[in-house]
DNA sequence: CCCAAAATGTAACCAAAGTTACATTTTATT
DNA sequence: AATAAAATGTAACTTTGGTTACATTTTGGG
């Protein structure tokens, strides 16, 4: 167990006799949850760090239309939940579902913050993982503002390819459902709008492969704000 | 001057002379700016937090179509840049722009990391704004998650109305413009559904002033959340 | 009070996404 | 290998927002 609390971003660098030492000083719970458990609800107060030990989770919020959007997804070892811990409004805005199998340390706040008090290193990596954590955030939010659903696409499938630079094609990697979700839209406008892709010779499909033909057309869907920056000085 | 640096949510709870006492022991600057001044662009690294003491500052990101949406709007006495300082990726993901004349208190993030080691009030200040910026963040994402304009119109209205209680009637707060520029839309699309609103009796507008008439109605552009139950677990 | 500039109102037309419903293909499962 | 379930493809039709261009009203300086 300690071996992978020390694989936890808020332990690293951390020997696992220090790890010991420092949550023996502490209180802390484990708990384990199974598939599609609900491990916290949205609208409820959260004064824990989670700590994901074994197996992932994914957190969802649910917009207006009750269409639900995957936020984010994590795997073990990381943290969860600690980027709010401290807000007035502590409030947890998503609710956080076990995809597996899943064990947690819980620390409830106050005795976190004994430990940032006290070790420089635990400081640091709290940190760096809250500002991480917010960063993603704002990528989050410049993908929700990506407008049309093609210029979504071209973001997701060149993030895609550049993860897979080292291969010819690759896999979508989620359901057009899935991705529907993700895009926060309906699933038919997936199907029709990567079948226009192809149709358009931007992208290939062989065997669920995908393989972008026409990069520079994909960047004209993101780029237009290189090409007409006069529109941002527009008048109304 | 320092009686402004000790407003800062940063400073909160320290005796000016502490303040004194914390600032010398490290280094910052002071800078001023003129409206409209860009005090540090998107894409650069920020290695610095920004204390805001006088005049007010907007953040701003421009979506891949060219348009800007106001993300952040701050006034004087506050911090901003705070939430990401300690990313991996500390690249700033907004325009900072002044609004008004500005001075600008500026310590390097090492700096302010002896600070948050040395001062546990600093800390737990610290911890508690970026926390907070956290949450704002999150309620954008949500924001923005609202597909319809109508119901963002609503979102917008109905917390205006809560800020206004006291009162029986409202003012828009904003030019449709700058809404527009909110809502990352174009603008007769805002002037149009709010005319739409009052044309169906939602709202009512005398003199600039809204009144909210069909608060059920307004409701309803969001709270399909509850009428709708079986639509979240519809299948496909 | 006058005037220019800004804000607001309006309309016609276009483009894109939502909706629904069903067909076809792929994939797990027994 | 058979079959059910999931995923994908497709199409007709509706709704909503984007675009453009212009008219009208309001506002703030001089």
């Amino acid at each position: 167990m300690f071996d992978n609390i020390s694989k936890t971003p808020v332990f690293k660098g951390l020997k696992t006799s220090e790890i010991m030492q420092v949550l023996n000083e502490i209180h802390y719970q484990i708990r384990s949850y199974k598939p599609e458990d609900i491990i916290a609800f949205s609208g409820v107060e959260c004064d824990n760090l989670f700590l994901l030990l074994e197996g992932s989770i994914r957190g969802e919020l649910f917009n207006y239309n009750g269409r639900n959007i995957v936020v984010s997804e994590i795997d073990a070892p990381d943290t969860f939940a600690e980027a709010f811990l401290f807000a007035d409004k502590n409030t947890l805005r998503i609710n956080i579902v076990a995809k597996t199998d899943a064990k947690l340390l819980i620390i409830y706040k106050n005795d976190l913050l004994k430990l940032l008090n006290k070790n420089k290193r635990i400081l640091d990596n709290y940190l760096n993982i809250t500002s991480n954590r917010f960063v993603v955030l704002v990528e989050k939010i410049k993908f929700l503002m990506i407008k049309s659903v093609k210029a979504k696409l071209a973001s997701y499938l060149l993030d895609l390819e550049k993860k897979n630079e080292d291969k010819a094609s690759f896999s979508l990697g989620r359901t057009h459902k899935e991705l529907s979700a993700l895009f926060g839209i309906t699933r038919p406008v997936i199907t029709r709008n990567i079948l226009e892709l192809k149709k358009d010779c931007i992208i290939e499909i062989k065997n669920k492969q995908i393989k972008i033909i026409d990069r520079e057309k994909l960047l004209l869907y993101l780029d237009l704000v290189e090409t007409n920056k006069q529109k941002i000085c527009k008048k109304e």
